[in-house]
DNA sequence: ATAACCATGTAAATGGTTACATGATTAG
DNA sequence: CTAATCATGTAACCATTTACATGGTTAT
């Protein structure tokens, strides 16, 4: 799926700017399952101006650039919902900060160190996040999608933090359960 | 962090030929971070052999292309090393899979089913998978990671379980917990 | 017999990132 | 006064995917 049939499918929520959508992609409900920059949005929007897919309207603002605010047309819906029925691809997950923890041996502590509290801080962050998201009137899809990412951004966190010993020796934590194999967070 | 550095990885985990790198990707130890195809992973290596950062040693076989077993010289050693100190890009997810709950209403509801159903199935034997395998001398970092995989897979397959209900009004499984928040598995 | 697996590779096409180009406004 | 935010876009570059090309072996 690329990033011109994501946008249609950003549209499909509401008219939007190329900008605003990229919001949408890095905070907004898309961002636990997809990203997207401006280099690849405004070339797509054109596309999909000039295929009768979107339609444009752009608002004169001064001493700024000209806001365009896009609406799917019925076609886009269309080609949207065709999208929508093919099967899906396996999900695309490439995380280097998985790779560092992986090869841990070969780094040096004060960047393993840095690295894992970056990335516990982005997790518990982003739980943080969408627990105080308001559910009313939210399509249960969605509502499936957001729970999605909480549950993955909570078990991510508390692995985590009930883990590290397994990467840093010299912190034993606090630790109920001295176990040799990792926990799940689920098991106990 | 591109194929190239990716296989450099791999190859500092033991010797290994493309179609065995490719392997380590799809099933092996990668495979919860990372993913590359054939496409990507012989222009690589051919480009690491050139640079020094590998050596190969083909074994001539009868009736079958030669087989090119790799290895990792000292230079593509630190070469990784180096690699493994940069700073680590954001994480990049893109799951079509969540692309079609998010827009569930727009669906029919057969396709969603078996979209539901399969993404359930490939948690569930992930989990499985991860949960066979043998950790005895296996170092932390490797460890680690796949107790994060672990971690995710059974998170994952347990949200979809509870909150099935979001996508499928239907069928309401015997829940003992009658929300209208989704459940994360954690707060109970 | 059929599918899956072993085994390597190339070329074209796709698609996306990064850097460039520009510049006002608002909040700290 | 500085950083962040608003706001759009292009062009060169890069990496990866997909399709093509080949063909024997092993398990069902």
């Amino acid at each position: 799926m690329d990033v011109k049939t994501l946008c249609l499918g950003v549209l499909t929520l509401g008219e939007a700017s190329g900008y605003e959508i990229k919001k949408q992609f890095e905070e907004g409900p898309f961002s636990y399952f997809y990203d997207a920059g401006y280099g690849s949005i405004y070339p797509a929007l054109g596309k999909l101006l000039a295929e009768g897919l979107v339609d444009c309207t752009e608002t004169a603002q001064e001493r700024r650039p000209a806001k365009k605010v896009y609406t799917i047309t019925p076609a886009g819906e269309a080609v949207f919902r065709e999208a929508l029925h093919q099967r899906p691809a396996r999900d695309r997950i490439r995380s280097e900060y998985m790779v560092m923890f992986f090869f841990a041996q070969l780094l040096d502590e004060d960047h393993l160190r840095s690295v894992f509290e970056e990335y516990l801080t982005q997790f518990r962050r982003a739980a943080e996040h969408v627990r105080g998201l308001d559910s009313t009137g939210i399509p249960p899809g969605r509502l499936f999608a957001r729970g999605f990412g909480r549950a993955f951004f909570e078990a991510a966190a508390r692995y985590m933090e009930e883990n590290r010993h397994l990467l840093f020796d010299g912190d034993a934590e606090d630790e109920e359960t001295p176990d040799n194999e990792p926990m799940t967070g689920t098991d106990r």
